[in-house]
DNA sequence: AGCACGCCGACT
DNA sequence: GTCGGCGTGCTC
C-alpha cells in the first residue's frame, strides 16, 4: 500500500497521511496538490509532502484527485516550509497557508440540488425550507452563501439539514479550482485577404457599407502599428459597434479568436548595462565581490544617498548573467513606483513585482512565471520570499534593519532576514544586505566574522551629509517662544526654505488629531470597549479611532465618568501638525502622508509625484516619509518631537530612534546643497541625539551593544516571547502563572513575566505575555522549543485553560 | 479553519 | 416542551 503526507493549508497541528489509489500509484510527486477529504463532508486541495509505504496506525482515507501535473514548488520550498514550522514553532499548514496564493488554495463548497423524486408539493415545509425549496425550482443549484442571502441570515445549516432529512433535496461537495485564465477576443484577417491586391478588391466590393470600410481601415491600422488586435481596442478606436464588426465576421472577412493573455505581462527590453560608480562606489564594489565571494551573507553599510542601489543594480546583473534568479526584498512601503522604475529601466522585462496590492489571478500568474524561470528578478515585499524560485542565486534585503520584515500577526511569525538567510543557503545563494542603519545584530554578525562587511561613508555626487540641529523645546517654552507643536527656529526656516522654492518634510510619529481626549475636570481618558487603549481623534472623520481593533466611535462631549463637558484633545498627531501648518503658512501647499491619507491603492504613489513634480512644498508624516524615498528639493527636514520617539517601553527604542532620525535627515539635501535637519526635543542632552547629529552609527552601536549584554538582550541573547490569549481576565493570568512556573527552573534561561503588555486586551481577548531570554546556542533553543510544545500541551490538557490561546513568537520585535 | 455535537436559556 | 445560542472537540 502506498500513502501520501498532505499538507493542508489550514492551522492543523500536524500533517495528515492518505492512502493513494491504485490508479495514482506513480504519479504523485512531492510539491503537486490533491483534493483529500477531511471531516464528514468537506474537501480540500493540499500538497504532497511525501510519498511512502509506511502504514500508519490509523485508518487512512484515500486521495480522491490529483490537481496538478507538475508539482506547484520545488523540493526546495517544501524543505523550506519545514524549517519555518519547525523555527518559529507553527504548523507547515500554517507556512503552507502564508506562502499559497489564495487561489491555489482551494476548499470544497457545499451545493444543494433539488430532489426530482420528491415532487410538487411543499404544503409540508417550514417557511423558511419552502422559501429555499422554491430557488431550487428556478435555479437548480444553490450554495450555502445563496442560502444564506435568500433567509437573510448566516446560520442555515440547520435548514439545510432539515430539507435534506425530508429528501426536499441533495447535497454535494464542489472543489473548482478558482484561477481562471485571461482571455480576450482577437480579430483576425481570414486568408483569402491576405495581400494588397484582395484587399483592394474587397474595398471596391465594399462601398455601399462605409461603417464596416471604416472598421476595416481601422483594423489594418491596428495591424500595422500593434501586430495584432484585440476586439475590445478595435471598437474603441473604430467606434464602431459590435454588430458592425459581426457583420464582416459573417461575411467571412474577419475571423474571432479567443486567447489566453498574461495578466502580467512580461516586457520585451533587453537589460542596459549602465553603470558610471564613482570611485568610492567602485571601490566598495571590489570589496563587494570578494566579501560575497567569501561569505554566505554580507552587509552592505552605506550612508543615506552613498548609492547603495548602483551596487544592488550591479550584482544583480552579475547573477542574472549566470541565468540565476534574485530577489530584492524591500519593507512593503519602501516599494513605491520610484523604486520600480529605477530596477526597471534596467532590467526591463525580466522583473516581477510581488506585494499585498496584486490580484489574486495575478498572483498565481507571478507564482507559475517565477516558478518556470521566466521571471529572473523578484522586486517584492516579505511575503516574496515565499514564492517558489527554482534556482536562486542572489537575496538582497534593502533597509535591512526594518521591523516589518519580521511577520507579526498570522504565524508563521517569521523574520524575513533571518529566513532569507536559510531559504539561500539552500540553493548555496547569497544574501546581500543593506542599510544606512544596520539593525544591531546584523552589524554584530559582521564584527563576528559571521557576514561580510563593507562600508560605503561618502555620499554619491559630492553630496554633503546635513547639517543637525536639535531644537531646546524646554527653552523655547520658558522663553514662550513656541507656537503649538512649533518651535520659533523651526517655524524660522520653514518660512526660510518655502522663500527658496525649497520643499519641507515634517515626521511625527503618530497618526490622527490628538492620540487621546482628557477630561480636564477628572481626568477620564476614553478608552475602547474592546481593547485596553486609549482612542485617537481623527479630526477629518469628526470620530474616535481605535488603532487596534479599528472601532470607530462617535465624538464624545460629556465625560462618562464625572459627566462635565471638559473633552479636550491631548497630545498631537499628524493631522494636528497638518492643521497647524494650513494656519501658519496659509500660502504653502500641504500634505500629509500616513496609513490614513493613502489608504487606497494609488494615494501613496500620487503623492510621492506630486512631490516629485514640486507641486506640494510642505510635507508632513509617519514612517511612511522615511522609507527609501528621494526628492531633490527637500532642503529641511524637521522632527517634530524626538522625546516621543526615545519614551517608549522596548529595550530597542534607542536603536529604533537612532535609525528613524538618521533615515529622516537622509532625506534632506541634494546635489549640490547641504540640507538641514531641525530636531526638537526637551531633553537635549540625550546620547542618542548626540550620536545623530554626529552621524556616528559605530557609538551608538557601541554604546547600544553594552546595554544589551548587561541586560541580556539580542544580539547576545535570543527572545521568545509566549502570548497568551482569553477572554476571561482570571484565567489568562493562572495559565500563565502556571506555565511560567513549569518554565521557571530552566538553568541558563532568564524569565520575564508573566505580565499584561502595555495594551493588556485586544478586541476583547485579554493577554499575558511570558519573555524567555536564550543564549545563543542552537541546541539549547531546540531543546527549549521542544519543552515548550510539552508544556503547551500539558497546560491546554486542563480543562480550564483548554480555549487559551497560546502564540510563541521566536526571536520577537 | 470548518463543522458537528452537545448542553443551557427564550419562545410557541 | 422545542429552537437556537455558542462552547468544545475532531479532522488522517
Amino acid at each position: 500500500m502506498i500513502y501520501a503526507d498532505i499538507i493542508l493549508p489550514l492551522a492543523l497541528p500536524r500533517i495528515y497521511t492518505y492512502s493513494v489509489p491504485a490508479e495514482m500509484e506513480g504519479q504523485l510527486q512531492p510539491g503537486s496538490r490533491v483534493a483529500v477529504p477531511l471531516g464528514k463532508q468537506k474537501k480540500y486541495a493540499g500538497i504532497i509532502r511525501a510519498v511512502h509505504t509506511q502504514a500508519p496506525t490509523y485508518k487512512t482515507k484515500p486521495i480522491l484527485d490529483l490537481l496538478d501535473k507538475d508539482p506547484v514548488v520545488y523540493p526546495t520550498q517544501l524543505a523550506f516550509w519545514a524549517w519555518l514550522a519547525e523555527y518559529y514553532m507553527c504548523s507547515e499548514g500554517e507556512v503552507l497557508n502564508a506562502a499559497l496564493p489564495a487561489h491555489l488554495k482551494l476548499s470544497s463548497e457545499s451545493v444543494l440540488l433539488l430532489n426530482q423524486a420528491y415532487g410538487e408539493d411543499f404544503s409540508l415545509l417550514s417557511d423558511d425550507e419552502y422559501l429555499i425549496a422554491e430557488a431550487l425550482q428556478i435555479r437548480q443549484e444553490l450554495r450555502i452563501g445563496e442560502v444564506q442571502l435568500i433567509l437573510d441570515k448566516s446560520d442555515v445549516y440547520s435548514v439545510i439539514k432539515k430539507l435534506i432529512e425530508k429528501k426536499v433535496c441533495l447535497i454535494y461537495e464542489e472543489l473548482r479550482e478558482v484561477y481562471k485564465e485571461k482571455k480576450e477576443n482577437y480579430v483576425l484577417l481570414q486568408e483569402p485577404y491576405h495581400g494588397d491586391e484582395a484587399l483592394s478588391a474587397l474595398f471596391n466590393e465594399m462601398g455601399r457599407a462605409p461603417k464596416q470600410m471604416e472598421l476595416l481601415l481601422a483594423y489594418l491600422h491596428l495591424v500595422k502599428t500593434q501586430g495584432s488586435v484585440v476586439q475590445s481596442e478595435l471598437l474603441k478606436k473604430s467606434g464602431a459597434s459590435a454588430a458592425q464588426l459581426k457583420g464582416l465576421v459573417d461575411k467571412g472577412v474577419l475571423r474571432i479568436e479567443q486567447r489566453t493573455v498574461d495578466r502580467v505581462p512580461m516586457g520585451k527590453t533587453a537589460m542596459q548595462l549602465q553603470s558610471d560608480l564613482s570611485p568610492a562606489q567602485e571601490k566598495a564594489w571590489e570589496t563587494l565581490q570578494q566579501q560575497m565571494e567569501q561569505k554566505a551573507v554580507t552587509l552592505l553599510h552605506g550612508v543615506t544617498s552613498s548609492g547603495k542601489t548602483q551596487l544592488y543594480v550591479r550584482m544583480i546583473e552579475k547573477v542574472l548573467q549566470q541565468a540565476q534568479q534574485v530577489l530584492y526584498l524591500l519593507p512593503e512601503i519602501a516599494l513605491t513606483a520610484q523604486i520600480i522604475r529605477r530596477l526597471q529601466k534596467h532590467f526591463g522585462g525580466k522583473i516581477g513585482i510581488y506585494h499585498s496590492k496584486f490580484s489574486n489571478n495575478e498572483r498565481v500568474e507571478i507564482w507559475n512565471k517565477v516558478k518556470s524561470g521566466e521571471i529572473q528578478l523578484v522586486v517584492g515585499a516579505r511575503s516574496s520570499l515565499l514564492l517558489p524560485f527554482r534556482d536562486l542565486g542572489l537575496i538582497i534585503l534593502d533597509e535591512e534593519h526594518d521591523g516589518s520584515f519580521k511577520q507579526q500577526d498570522p504565524a508563521p511569525r517569521y523574520h524575513a532576514r533571518d529566513a532569507a538567510i536559510y531559504y539561500a543557503a539552500l540553493f548555496k545563494a547569497k544574501v546581500l544586505l543593506g542599510s544606512a542603519t544596520p539593525s544591531l545584530e546584523s552589524y554584530f554578525n559582521a564584527q563576528q566574522g559571521k557576514f561580510g562587511l563593507v562600508t560605503l561613508s561618502e555620499r554619491f555626487g559630492g553630496m554633503q551629509m546635513p547639517e543637525i540641529e536639535i531644537v531646546d523645546m524646554k527653552k523655547e517654552m520658558v522663553d514662550k517662544t513656541v507656537d503649538g507643536n512649533f518651535s520659533s527656529i523651526l517655524k524660522a526656516a520653514i518660512s526660510h526654505t518655502l522663500e527658496e522654492k525649497k520643499q519641507v518634510i515634517l515626521f511625527q510619529n503618530r497618526r490622527g488629531y490628538a492620540p487621546f481626549l482628557l477630561c480636564t475636570t477628572c481626568g477620564w481618558i476614553p478608552d475602547c470597549k474592546n481593547c485596553d487603549v486609549s482612542l485617537t481623534y481623527h479630526k477629518h472623520r469628526d470620530k474616535l479611532h481605535c488603532h487596534y481593533c479599528g472601532t470607530q466611535y462617535p465624538y464624545i462631549y460629556t465625560c462618562a465618568a464625572c459627566g462635565s463637558q471638559t473633552l479636550v484633545p491631548k497630545s498631537f498627531g499628524t493631522e494636528k501638525i497638518e492643521d497647524d501648518l494650513i494656519q501658519a503658512f496659509p500660502e504653502a501647499r500641504i500634505a500629509r502622508m500616513d496609513v490614513d491619507s493613502v489608504r487606497n491603492k494609488d494615494s501613496h504613489n500620487k503623492l510621492i509625484q506630486q512631490l516629485e513634480k514640486q507641486e506640494i512644498d510642505l510635507l508632513v508624516g509617519t514612517q511612511m516619509v522615511v522609507k527609501g524615498l528621494d526628492f531633490d528639493h527637500v532642503n529641511l527636514v524637521g522632527v517634530l518631537s524626538a522625546d516621543s520617539l526615545l519614551s517608549y517601553p522596548d529595550f530597542r527604542v534607542n536603536e529604533r530612534a537612532f535609525q528613524l532620525m538618521e533615515q529622516v535627515s537622509g532625506r534632506a539635501g541634494r546635489k549640490h546643497e547641504k540640507g538641514k535637519v531641525l530636531i526638537q526635543a526637551s531633553n537635549t542632552q540625550h546620547p542618542i541625539l548626540q550620536y545623530v547629529i554626529a552621524h556616528d552609527y559605530i557609538a551608538m552601536y557601541d554604546a547600544e551593544l553594552q546595554e544589551r549584554q548587561r541586560f541580556g538582550y539580542p544580539p547576545y541573547f535570543r527572545l521568545l516571547r509566549i502570548t497568551l490569549k482569553h477572554k476571561d481576565q482570571k484565567v489568562v493570568e493562572q495559565a500563565a502563572q502556571l506555565l511560567a512556573g513549569w518554565i521557571q527552573p530552566t538553568p541558563g534561561i532568564y524569565l520575564v513575566g508573566p505580565a499584561a503588555p502595555l495594551v493588556s486586551r485586544v478586541r476583547n481577548y485579554y493577554l499575558q505575555e511570558i519573555l524567555l531570554k536564550l543564549p545563543r546556542d542552537s541546541r539549547v533553543l531546540a531543546d527549549t522549543k521542544n519543552r515548550l510544545k510539552e508544556l503547551f500541551a500539558q497546560l491546554t490538557a486542563e480543562k480550564k485553560f483548554r480555549s487559551v490561546f497560546i502564540q510563541p513568537d521566536v526571536d520577537c520585535v
